[in-house]
DNA sequence: CTGAAAGCGCTTACAG
DNA sequence: CTGAAAGCGCTTACAG
């Protein structure tokens, strides 16, 4: 029995066989400090034992396991992001711009998208939080952030961008959507327009009301009273956006111009505008690619990405620098670029 | 002395003051591995002794430190994407893929921009060893991977998309570059054109020279010579670009259609083309958003970087469950969309 | 210049 | 149903 006992197969399942520094120890025949100095370059060892730990690296493919590290050492060097959609072309400098800025401080960036739902938001941050991440910048999908509070009280660096937090004091920077949105309408209304359209993201997302909060200022400064029928908000995908806008459009009395609330919305209402044959004017938030080579081109109130999540990061690398400024609200300059659409008059 | 001695004054730097599950035994009064069911929801806990653990997670803000729990399970539910640039507006949609497939099997998604340096991408991926990621996605920018060896030995499991490893064997998911170039190539050969020129990504990237390829491939099938000025490869900044199509358009025998190499070089070819007054036929790889919007709309060789995404995470996955196929090379589809530009004829 | 011991916060394998 | 001991792979604080 014992000749033909059987013997386990495939011992391990995979992972886990990596040498560690007591192996690295072993081999090279000094103890496991030793090691940990040459791994970490520290110095006190001389270059005959280095080169024999190194060897000894070397032959056994060791790599330092950082997970064991960033136990003993309290602080993991990462960061978490989380946005509403890594796929949304707003996101990309952004999230670039948080990564140099993570880069240069030696921390890897953790990314994930909410969705735009408040749920998977929480569910998101705290799972970073559960990894020990460093610092969190959130774009929140969610209005009650009050679930991070152990969490910021326990240390973790927060900043929020693009929209700020619910029910909690925390930092914020995002860009002035009042005051862009405003400043588009009234570039409409000084065109000549009166009967003017907004077209925007949902209600309960804080950029979506700053900016009909805008559109309605702009309005109101030039005593034009606004009808219900010319503000729409809701999801931002095609269908609900053309449909808005045709019903904008449609009518005996139709509106002249649109202001539109975001990237997603403008790029679905030039679509629509494509098909028509009567001019309407344009002014959309955010900049987007290929808008100066439409015809006409589009007119847009500009807002810079990669300054929102540098600022940020910046930010949330001071907190973890050890600054206790009081939480900040950091609010960046718009910036309306006039290339055609939003100059063009009322028709007819 | 003993009275007046200081007290060291804000005792720990920050962090690190968080609970743990032996703070959280010694308030509920039970053991370590009390605490530990209840936190990984394992039965055999009575209702009471859960509901006083419970209670003293709550009243200490505890959370499971994760860092700790990865050490003694080995994996980490973590994996790594190096790409080229988060801000591309390609790698978007093929992040969030990437994000989704990693979500349905709990796992985070660790990111990072190698900017087309093989340096940094090897830094990058090999910090993302280092923190035992469970696998890694990775689009390569350098062409020699022997450095990821001991690591895809040790149980890294590893797919590279959009281009192949370089001097490993590693499964890889990629567009039919070749095929894809060819066939848009031919498109405008078909519409009557000779003179063609190719502008594309530098050399090193195994794309531009697939597409170069794929550009000769159709040219030779239709017996057309290919004079040297018609290609240009290099970086596919908009000087760069602009300063090859310009180049291409000018002289005694100026190309009448271009193929661009990717949706960078597009974007700024199309916009040296809106400033001539003659027309000059496009087909350009990759599909850009508004293309369909310009006049004339841009005819393009699209590929699915979503699906290319989603591809490469799934057979990383399959790879964790313990797959043991050899390493394949996927290939996927493009797809030829005609919008105008690649069926202008010849101009003169 | 070098190393043995303790500990980071969990889970595993056992024992009661 | 419950818990004490050992260990994951490092770093820290000391001692030689």
């Amino acid at each position: 029995m014992a000749e033909t006992a059987s013997r386990p197969e495939r011992p391990e399942p995979r992972y886990g066989n990596r040498p560690t520094m007591k192996d690295v120890a072993a081999r090279a025949g000094v103890g496991l400090k030793t090691v940990s100095r040459v791994v970490n370059g520290e110095p006190g060892v001389t270059p005959d034992t280095e080169r024999r730990v190194q060897e000894a690296i070397d032959a056994l493919g060791f790599r330092r396991n950082d997970s064991a590290r960033v136990l003993r050492k309290g602080r993991t060097a990462s960061i978490g992001l989380v946005l509403e959609d890594l796929a949304d072309p707003f996101y990309g400098p952004l999230s670039r711009a948080v990564e140099e800025v993570a880069r240069a401080h030696g921390a890897l960036l953790i990314n994930g998208s909410s969705a735009e739902d408040p749920e998977r938001e929480q569910e998101l941050v705290l799972a970073l939080c559960a990894r020990r991440v460093d610092g969190l910048v959130v774009i929140p999908a969610g209005d009650d952030h009050r679930y991070l509070e152990p969490e910021i009280a326990a240390g973790v660096a927060t900043v929020f961008v693009d929209r700020p937090a619910g029910k909690i004091d925390a930092d914020v920077v995002l860009s002035d959507s009042f005051g862009g949105a405003r400043d588009g309408v009234a570039h409409l209304i000084a065109h000549g327009h009166r009967r003017i359209g907004f077209i925007g993201d949902q209600p309960r997302i804080h950029t979506a009301i700053e900016r009909l909060r805008g559109y309605r200022a702009a309005m109101e400064d030039a005593g034009i009273p606004v009808e219900e029928e010319w503000m729409s908000l809701g999801p931002t995908d095609p269908d609900r956006v053309g449909q808005a806008t045709e019903t904008m459009l449609g009518g005996p009395e139709p509106v002249t111009a649109i202001f539109a609330g975001n990237n997603r919305v403008t790029v679905t209402v030039v679509r629509v505008l494509a098909g028509l044959t009567r001019p309407v004017a344009l002014v959309g938030f955010d900049d987007i690619e290929l808008a100066d080579l439409l015809k006409p081109g589009v007119t847009v109130v500009a807002q810079d990405a990669a300054q929102l999540g540098r600022t940020a990061a910046e930010r949330l690398f001071r907190q973890l620098d050890g600054a206790s400024d009081a939480p900040e609200r950091i609010e960046l300059p718009t910036r309306l670029i006039k290339r055609g659409s939003g100059e063009l008059p009322p028709a007819g």
